[in-house]
DNA sequence: GCCGCTATGTGCGTTGGCGTACGGTGACGG
DNA sequence: CCGTCACCGTACGCCAACGCACATAGCGGC
């Protein structure tokens, strides 16, 4: 996301940002606390979870180089919207909460992008409601696995059915049964929570529509 | 909404708008459409609806006098997110996109304004997904009718039960049966579209907790 | 007063996912 | 080499909601 900027003004925000590293599991945000940092991951990836209630959580956003966490600094409100879980490890950009707004404030160009990012993350999050109520687990499932290598850059990445089942809002069994289905269709491959996408093709014909869309909107307004 | 605004940025934007009649069922855009109007309810308020490939649709907001339609202008995008259209007929100021931007870059205050709206949206649209998951149709459909409510400023109503069915995303027979124990309960009264809230404390007690947590959301940062 | 339309009520078999429980199996440490 | 633990597979009963079909009931128009 940052390769978009101009020269300058990336120069700039980069001088102000520290590399780290995402620890999986970590939790950067929590819903209503104040937001101390911003991420831009380079190599790891960011889970948005929402949640209600008792209830377990859900994801309804996915961070990776393509984006960032704390966008919503540019709506000039530093409380965590959301809940946002490593989900894979890797580097990142860190910068202060204050920092950004200043270096907000310095650049048109940031600006725009964030707005546009903005716009395109809440247009996920309006679609990821519809594709919960009418999509099934398994063109679900495809299509997160899709995001997911989307983020991690590699054809393989460690993640269990216990935590898909939280991530999908589904049982465990539901994860067993449509990995399982998609495993013996020749798409993916697992073992022990070792990920293995062998049919990316077969897999993007698997996923529930709302894979595509997503890539629509972000090359229709982050291009 | 717009009571919000410091009086001389106020005026200037009401200048700018005219005044409207909202007509049931109309459509004020279309996801993917040019934005070339911006609408603030008075009396009339209107449906966010996201919709997948041939599914139905699926309210994901509703707008009334405490919002408005249109509020993506601000992230610079001038392309509807999502379908709207009006649920409670009624009057309301229009304003076209262009002038709108005009203003926006007049006021700082309608800025401010219009981005807390973005931020509490965007919570809507997070927890509408997991209510989506989580909850079931009865205390859905109380917290529809609370919300709805609110924006008609009355306690009595237009709305069939094919229609609430289209909004939460179920069947028909679904609303039929937790309407029916809502009445039953002695919380609401209906007659062939003809909605009547008798109970309100019953029903807020009846409806889920997204209700309560989108309230404390608007107060807390559109206050 | 009848027709037709819209809105609501009911029944029935189906289904996708739930909650729970238990068995198997690979990895890793003592 | 053996216990423990994390991970995956399978099974069973259950339930909310589904799709579909059909039966009433109010209401307006002619």
């Amino acid at each position: 996301m940052i390769a978009k900027l101009p020269s300058a003004d990336r120069k700039r925000l980069l001088a102000a940002c520290k590399p780290v590293e995402l620890v999986l599991a970590e939790a950067l945000g929590a819903h209503g606390k104040p937001s101390r940092n911003v991420f831009f991951p380079v190599d790891g990836f960011i889970s948005l979870v929402s949640q209600l209630d008792g209830h377990p959580g859900l994801e309804v956003g996915m961070v990776g180089r393509e984006g960032m966490f704390g966008a919503h600094l540019a709506l000039g409100v530093a409380t965590e919207p959301l809940r946002a879980v490593v989900q894979g490890p890797g580097s990142a950009w860190r910068i202060s909460a204050a920092a950004f707004r200043r270096e907000l404030a310095r650049s048109a160009a940031l600006q725009t992008t964030l707005n546009r990012y903005l716009y395109v993350l809440m247009a996920q999050l309006a679609s990821s409601a519809g594709c919960l109520r009418f999509h099934v687990i398994g063109p679900r499932l495809a299509r997160w696995l899709l995001m997911t290598q989307d983020r991690a850059h590699a054809d393989h990445f460690h993640v269990t059915h216990e935590f898909l089942s939280y991530m999908l809002g589904v049982r465990r069994v539901g994860i067993t049964a449509a990995a399982g289905s998609l495993q013996r269709s020749g798409l993916i491959e697992y073992r022990r929570g070792e990920m293995k996408v062998l049919d990316r093709a077969g897999l993007e014909a698997a996923a529930c529509s709302c894979y595509a869309t997503d890539q629509r909107a972000y090359a229709n307004w982050m291009a």
